[in-house]
DNA sequence: CTGAAAGCGCTTACAG
DNA sequence: CTGAAAGCGCTTACAG
């Protein structure tokens, strides 16, 4: 545009040189309260934007974070890190920054092929929403840029990630189900399927070593197959008196699966799950869960970003977050077995 | 950085000018192609990346186009434009363009502040996602960059447009109940909060007028307040034997609030919705509703932006993209009244 | 087909 | 406290 205005043109308006703009508009030091105050309300009247460019190009910072998520997550329409980005979105532009999200495609994921948002300098740093593939992440640790995994990790890499304490909220859960009398219990997931569904059964175990409750075999139940698709569940008979379930989704489909055989929940068994997702209060009854505090979780890991790209040196390591037992109608004492 | 390559150094390596290497690397003509592709091989073998800040510096064009949502549409954890703008992400790579998303507070909407995207003059364009303030779109309005709403439009505005059409597809669900001998019918939704709401009534309602079907005021019912929040909905006594709901999610909470009082859907009453949402999925029986084809939606909306950012006097207008009912369990045959 | 020169709008040393 | 000068890495118009 033509008639885009510049800090010349402020300079100008109010015969002084641009240097001293820059520095009024930047809060830096150099210059009067009187003119830095002057220089802001005639900026502010002529309608003056910053070119974003021009500093980038000298200063080498854009102000903008890359935000990378799979294809293979967004499949669904209700695609769970579609809102974590938004809330990642929100959490950086109070921290100065723009978010650029971009879809890696499966062919890009294949390929390793590093994100246009890279190739193209728009982004000072990148956050990895949810596990892609070894190679891949392998691939997007080579960045000249900070990086942050969310809400996942991989093992001996050296990258910062923010992921929820899945080993330590799956300990409580299950000692709770202990409180309330169990002595029985389950755990449904396949325990090499992905970190969490693993963290979260050795949590679960910890509690069950700790009270001396037995695990037998059958009470670790697969729920998916190896391309992540779940299968029906092979339920151990005798019924402990509990399960706990590696996510709300499982544990809904179990809740089904019990009352189709006319087994009352949570009368006489009890069902517990995780994410605190829709699956939780659509069930009936509703689930008792872990909420993983994903607000916090984004926060935290906005907050890294922008440190990071501050002072690239500083490590953060594995940045656990707690998660919140959400207590609902589907775990109860354990009912007594001699009426 | 200071291992980061650009095109003089390439240039150097090939003992060429920069000239030639930003013209063999941007596709324009002035250079042979033995040496466009040994240039393209140098910058790929030397881990060359472009400087967009540089470029845009350069040409006024960043590759960027902004994605705005106001907060009140996010506040809901599954939000529906979280999932559109991703789509919409997508379809811009596609296209050569990043999508940088802001959410818009409801601060800066009440003040009616432009976008930091756009005062940083990070974007070439700019996208609406939904319905916002009228004083905030006014405001929008006067950005010197192409603007496109999208899935609403505002009256005596000339901003092209991205809807679906609501008042045809709400005009054939409506038919549609009719069709299964339906005679009294209510809608559901605040039919002066957005333009969505508004068509959808007048669909259905156009639909009413051709089949002489009285509709009575309560039968128009509202489902949200001034801020766009839900309340609790005025049940009509009488009942209508079907209700059209201006989408999915309002359909649910209708079902439910009807079976709190043992009111059976579709035995006694059908309900039908809008949008296809997951809503309609996971009511109880799942429910009869308008896909948008939000996918044709956005596939159009990220074209037309991308369109006119390279002609901005280019004007499209109000757009629409026809929906597609979809036909689930909620709406059924009417019921014979006499026993 | 190739390249020297100018300039986009900033910020950062540096000098006064 | 203030400003003149240099330069970030490109692209464009122009000259050869």
């Amino acid at each position: 545009m033509n008639d885009k205005i510049n800090m010349e043109d402020i300079a100008r308006a109010l015969g002084i040189s641009k240097v001293s703009v820059s520095k009024a508009l930047n809060g830096k030091e150099g210059v009067s309260d009187e003119l830095r105050t002057k220089v802001k309300e005639t900026a502010e009247a002529m309608g003056y934007r910053l070119n974003n460019s021009a500093r980038s190009l000298r200063t080498d910072r854009q102000f903008n974070v890359g935000i990378l998520i799979s294809e293979k997550f967004i499949l669904d329409k209700e695609a769970y890190y579609f809102t974590v980005c938004g809330e990642m979105i929100r959490r950086l532009d109070e921290l100065g920054y723009s978010g650029i999200m971009e879809i890696v495609t499966y062919q890009s994921e294949d390929a390793c092929a590093l994100p246009r948002l890279y190739n193209e300098n728009k982004v000072d740093g990148i956050i990895v929403l949810g596990q892609m593939h070894g190679d891949y992440l392998r691939k997007i640790e080579t960045v000249d840029v900070p990086l942050v995994f969310f809400d996942f990790y991989v093992n001996h890499s050296k990258t910062d990630c923010v992921v929820s304490d899945n080993f330590f909220s799956a300990y409580q859960l299950t000692n709770r189900l202990v409180a309330l009398g169990h002595r029985s219990i389950a755990y449904v997931g396949s325990i090499r399927s992905t970190s969490s569904i693993q963290d979260r059964f050795l949590g679960c175990y910890k509690s069950l070593i700790e009270n001396e409750i037995a695990l037998p075999p059958a009470h670790v139940i697969e729920d998916r197959d190896d391309q992540g698709r779940f299968i029906p569940l092979a339920l151990p008979d005798p019924l402990p008196s509990a399960f706990v379930c590696n996510c709300d989704r499982v544990a809904h489909a179990l809740i089904n699966q019990l009352k189709a055989v006319g087994i009352d929940v949570p009368g006489r068994v009890s069902v517990v799950g995780f994410d605190n997702s829709i699956f939780s209060t659509i069930a009936d009854p509703q689930i008792t869960t872990v909420d993983n505090n994903v607000e916090e979780m984004v926060r935290t890991c906005a907050r890294i970003i922008t440190k990071k790209i501050g002072d690239p040196e500083r490590v953060y390591g594995r940045v656990m977050v707690s998660g919140t037992i959400i207590d609902r109608r589907s775990a109860q004492a354990v009912v007594s077995t001699n009426p």
